[in-house]
DNA sequence: TCTGGGGTCCTAGGACCC
DNA sequence: TCTGGGGTCCTAGGACCC
């Protein structure tokens, strides 16, 4: 039995937990540069307001119904993350956090009665942490995930769906939504729409040989899950990213390669950081630069450029200079720029690389001088030690509804007053 | 006027190798 | 003129996830 852990509303929650006056009032978190929805506490998602829908289109209902706001704050949603993660961990054998707000665990072993088990877990990670989770139990993690679901909807579950007995999850599947199991997107949704199959058990029932075809390995997979056969592995340990990223739309469109080029610097010394936060070094270095392609009056702009390094390196100096020369090559004047990103590729372990006789970097050199930069950054705040080209002025964002960093600056403790 | 960011895996076809 | 069998690597595009 596989079980997972699911933070409900989970942005939502976590600024509610620092605001104890809006329990049970509608809240919505926000995207960067305030633009879309991308959490609703309960009582927004019952007002209508739809996941990622702009926030220009909900601006009425939101004025009429004082629903509160909070411009995303991923310091905060970060380390409430990891205080969950840490509990969970506390409570079962193995986990495998699959993301900010949900981990699997792995119950093999376990004894009976398992839905005890998963309510103890729901109760304990809600009393440590505040925030509220839905736990879902089930021989397959895409079983699992309908669990969890369940979880949720129902409150009489007590914040655990344990599903294990074969005719339990055939009379689930009955009238589970095909577009809500894990691995069904928007495109096989409507596929499955056209063709009137709508419930996950109607799914199940199509021929095998079908299914492989029309959705490849991946679509067979979910398939199979579905019937209690496992093929999704458990995995405990997350291996390293294959590719980072750092892109940001802009709150303003950008018409000057000057100002695009302190961006493009500062996000590749984003991307360098994460780089060496997971011991890796890098071969290739991408730019690019979109317009804003909401605005069909204007001339469009979509470039991106590659750059190869000699070596494999993690250093902030060499990824920011490979990047800046990608937009030299790409950038043109005479375009409002909306958009821009980095992104590393081609990567593997620092302790795979290979010195060359030719090499004129001291590369021993350059990583104690990354080691001490990062170090600086850590005990002193992020950006206290910069690289030149990444000008005076650090990118900015709209995020008119910030809530306090109360549990990663020390700044912005809460205060609780004696007077 | 205003529209997010960061990832993964799979497949098919072409180029190339022995 | 006839023309096999077994691979790898790369890329673009399509699907998915949170």
């Amino acid at each position: 039995m596989y079980g997972l852990c699911d933070c409900n509303n989970f942005f939502a929650s976590c600024e509610r937990l620092f605001r104890p006056d809006l329990e049970g009032r509608p809240v919505v978190v926000l995207s960067n540069n305030d633009g879309c929805i991308i959490a609703r506490s309960n009582e927004a998602k019952a007002l209508g307001i739809g996941m990622g829908q702009p926030l220009y289109q909900v601006q009425q209902l939101i004025e009429q119904r004082r629903v509160t706001l909070f411009s995303a704050n991923f310091a905060l949603y970060g380390d409430i993350s990891r205080r969950v993660m840490a509990t969970l961990r506390s409570l079962v054998p193995n986990t495998e956090v699959y993301s900010i707000d949900e981990a699997f665990f792995d119950l093999h072993g376990i004894e009976e009665p398992l839905d005890d088990y998963g309510r103890q877990i729901s109760r304990t990670i809600r009393r440590n942490t505040g925030i509220p989770v839905s736990i879902g139990i089930a021989p397959t993690k895409t079983l699992a995930k309908i669990a969890s679901k369940l979880a949720k909807q129902y409150p009489k579950l007590e914040g655990c769906c344990y599903m294990h007995r074969p005719q339990d999850i055939e009379k689930v599947l009955t009238t589970f939504p095909l577009r809500d199991v894990w691995g069904i997107g928007r495109r096989y949704g409507k596929l499955f729409d056209g063709m009137g199959i709508r419930t996950a058990r109607q799914f199940v029932q199509l021929p095998q040989e079908w299914v492989h075809a029309r959705m490849g390995i991946t679509g067979l997979r979910t398939w199979n899950e579905l019937q209690g056969l496992e093929c999704i592995a458990f995995e405990q340990m997350p291996p390293h990213k294959q590719q980072i990223t750092v892109s940001r739309s802009f709150p303003k469109e950008i018409h000057t390669h000057e100002e695009l080029d302190h961006i493009i610097a500062e996000f590749a010394a984003m991307c360098a950081e994460k780089l060496r936060a997971q011991h890796s070094v890098c071969r290739e270095v991408i730019a690019y630069i979109y317009t804003n392609r909401h605005r069909e009056d204007q001339p469009q702009r979509y470039e991106s450029g590659l750059a190869t390094l000699a070596e494999p390196s993690g250093s902030t100096i060499e990824i920011v200079k490979q990047a800046r020369s990608v937009l030299q090559q790409i950038y043109r004047s005479g375009f409002g720029y909306k958009k821009a990103g980095v992104t590393l590729s081609e990567i593997l372990p620092t302790s795979h690389v290979q010195g060359s006789l030719f090499d004129p970097v001291d590369r021993q050199k350059q990583q104690r001088l990354m080691e001490t930069m990062d170090k600086v950054n850590r005990t002193y705040g992020k950006g206290k030690v910069i690289i030149a080209a990444q000008g005076t002025q650090p990118f900015r964002m709209n995020r008119e509804h910030l809530s306090p960093r109360y549990t990663t600056d020390w700044n912005e403790l809460p205060v609780v007053k004696a007077d």
